[in-house]
DNA sequence: ACCTCGACCTGGGCGC
DNA sequence: TGCGCCCAGGTCGAGG
């Protein structure tokens, strides 16, 4: 009588809607804004150079436009490059001046999940938050950003005409792995994560543990298909938030009550009705219609 | 070539 | 009330 329940999703995982969101509002700020002084609370997560070098480094830098692959950011500055992964629960806030005052919560304690924050000369400031700590900032020299080791091991990012129909194929046929550790393996196709690889994979109506050399060219061209849409679907509602999750301004993403699977095992299908399974595939947790999937 | 597992982290749920 | 266990997962490295 006890079907599994899902326990209720905390923090967030930011997988391409949800970064390419947060980028949209670094855009609406960043550009032109000069860095007085950075702030390292958090040393672990600066894993190149080392963080002393990163906070002189940083220092008069004056931001460009931001831009992304896949689930990374690149925070393009006048000379050099700030390479930010969010890891799980990383978030970037743009604060102004007006706001509490930086990396504080509020009631003026320090904010114990402020780890970096880049302090303007203007007086507004990047804070960058993350509970988990499983975020990574670098900073690059502008040629080495071209080549650094985090880009040369992405796939295409699939927002852009560098996802083609040809290569994705090809990538598949040559595995027998799962489909859905393909579509997480970020070399293969870069920005999906556990949420947006299971709503792929039930739009398409594909068992997750299918293997990627067995799907036919017609599944394969669907699921070529579905993966910008599901991405463009959740980007125009802001990317998916289940707590406290939040853009660069500090709002929240609407895609939540539009996921189908993910996260509702133990729940009805949409589609059929039928209990929504749970399995672990590549190591997650997986969401999945045995009705709707085959 | 592919898989699993542990490590890195924290907070919320839940059993006792 | 409270303690401790388990789980969530992006990515990497180690070992099978």
């Amino acid at each position: 009588m006890t079907s599994p329940k899902a326990p209720p999703i905390m923090g967030f995982m930011p997988e391409l809607p949800e970064v390419e969101t947060i980028r949209r509002g670094l855009e609406r700020h960043l550009p032109g804004r000069r860095i007085r002084r950075a702030e390292v609370r958090a040393p672990q997560l600066v894993t190149h150079p080392d963080w002393e070098s990163f906070v002189i480094g940083l220092a008069g830098r004056t931001f460009g436009k931001p831009r992304r692959v896949g689930k990374i950011l690149f925070l393009d500055l006048d000379s050099g490059t700030l390479l930010v992964h969010l890891g799980m629960t990383g978030q970037l806030l743009f604060q102004d001046s007006a706001q509490t005052a930086p990396g504080n919560a509020v009631g003026g304690e320090q904010d114990p999940h402020a780890h970096i924050l880049l302090h303007h000369v203007d007086g507004t400031c990047l804070c960058y938050r993350d509970i988990r700590k499983f975020g990574k900032w670098r900073l690059y020299t502008t040629r080495e950003a071209l080549t650094c080791p985090e880009l040369a091991g992405l796939g295409p990012d699939p927002l852009t005409p560098d996802f083609a129909l040809e290569g994705f194929a090809s990538a598949l046929k040559r595995t027998t792995r799962h489909i859905k550790a393909v579509l997480l393996d970020q070399s293969v196709v870069a920005g999906m994560g556990n949420i947006y690889v299971d709503e792929t994979l039930h739009r398409c109506g594909l068992r997750p543990t299918r293997r990627a050399n067995k799907l036919s060219a017609r599944d394969v061209r669907r699921l070529f298909e579905a993966i910008p849409d599901v991405l463009k679907e959740a980007l125009e509602r802001g990317g998916t938030t289940f707590s406290d999750y939040r853009d660069a301004e500090g709002n929240r993403g609407q895609n939540g009550p539009a996921l189908r699977v993910y996260g509702r095992y133990g729940q009805p299908c949409l589609e059929c009705g039928q209990e929504l399974r749970r399995t672990t595939v590549a190591g997650r947790t997986s969401s999945w219609c045995a009705k709707c999937q085959k």
